[in-house]
DNA sequence: GTCTATAAAAAGATAGAC
DNA sequence: GTCTATCTTTTTATAGAC
């Protein structure tokens, strides 16, 4: 008998997931450019450049697809925490949370942000039934949860918002549309479309009351 | 010859408008609940209680159908600008701003918002083709420009931000999934919910600098 | 696993009688 | 204008040879 009845396994193993990252790649980008709905499975299977059937041998359904998609970028998001927090320790918890949401942002602009509907209840079910998924949501939630928790506690971050209106409202601004619009305009660049949606989204669209100019008893008070 | 050969036209006009609106009643409820790319002209059909083919001798197609639906909600948004313009003709423009908003945030947990993809092209064009809708758009757009404007002179709204996205800002918030979470949660009624995220969207994630607790200093003059 | 060819079903739109 | 019945296209998914 032969010594090797499986040569290689390691090899074969290399190579399928090579080809599986490159369709996650596609669908990525399909997903980002024109949504779940308008993203059809042919178009995937010609981005790639195999047949139909022979992505249905990697993938079961289209909505596994758009789960593979969402975890590879909740890894991504994921890994994003892991280095902030190793690289700068010392970060204080509402720059962490500027940091990762202007990175969603960035990544939103480049193409790269899959979006889903909210409104697709099968598509939901689908995901809500993929461990994968779900396991990446939940542990990303709590990352930021921490840090939404002690950006609270130092004040940083309003202390009268219930923590989880914070967190709904980061992950919605990591798709927010204002985003490409601004973009589209012409007038701001990447990085600057971020950096103004980042502002108004956590210093909101008010003028600040009193840092900008001191109150004329202020005034008063510290010059006299 | 009759006297009367096109009896009561005005009666048969009455009718169909009617009938018209029953429809977009129904196709504003199913944009709102699935979207656009969920909501079939079935489902319309058998909402309205007629045969599709019947639909289709009022609207010409699905595109049609958005249309009808946006420029319907577009028009009530007019009306709402007009009437809080009438009746608080002293209004701040910020609060004119924030009331519009939570007027439309209201609409949407009502379930009266209809949702449209902003990445299917095809329904882009032919929005844009109509011009009832685009001439809505324009003139709402200018409505709440003048406010913008306003709010940006008298120093309440933030005046370092560009129009536009303070603009687009707005036009996003009726469309904010952040609403439809926060209030699935069942923590807050729909009211609150709807005070929580106009609260995060004109005065932002962050804590105020200031005008919460005055310092020290101001403290010890104005006691003293 | 990859391919070609083909279901199978959904959905937008229309024909033609009344 | 409303209906039933049908068309046409698109799209998800699979059969079966290699």
């Amino acid at each position: 008998m032969s010594a090797n009845p499986t040569p290689r396994p390691r090899f074969r193993e290399q190579l399928l997931r090579v080809r599986e990252d490159a369709i996650v790649s596609s669908v990525n980008r399909l997903l980002a450019e024109r949504g779940y709905d308008q993203m059809t499975v042919d178009q995937v299977a010609a981005d790639v450049g195999i047949a139909k059937a022979s992505l249905y041998k990697h993938f079961a359904s289209k909505e596994a697809l758009a789960a593979a998609a969402m975890v590879r970028v909740l890894d991504q998001a994921l890994a994003e925490v892991a280095d902030l927090a190793e690289r700068q320790p010392a970060i204080a918890p509402l720059q962490a949370l500027r940091a990762i949401t202007g990175w969603a942002m960035q990544q939103q602009l480049a193409g790269c942000m899959p979006s889903l509907p909210a409104q697709n209840s099968a598509l939901r079910s689908a995901l809500l039934g993929h461990k994968g998924y779900v396991d990446r949501v939940m542990t990303l939630s709590d990352r930021l949860g921490a840090w939404i928790t002690a950006a609270q506690a130092d004040g940083s971050l309003d202390p009268d918002l219930p923590p989880e209106l914070v967190l709904y409202t980061l992950y919605a601004r990591a798709c927010d549309p204002v985003l490409g619009l601004l973009r589209a305009g012409g007038t701001y660049s990447a990085d600057e479309s971020v950096q103004w949606v980042l502002r108004t989204c956590f210093e909101g669209l008010q003028a600040k009351p009193a840092t900008p100019q001191r109150s004329a008893r202020e005034q008063l008070v510290a010059t006299g």
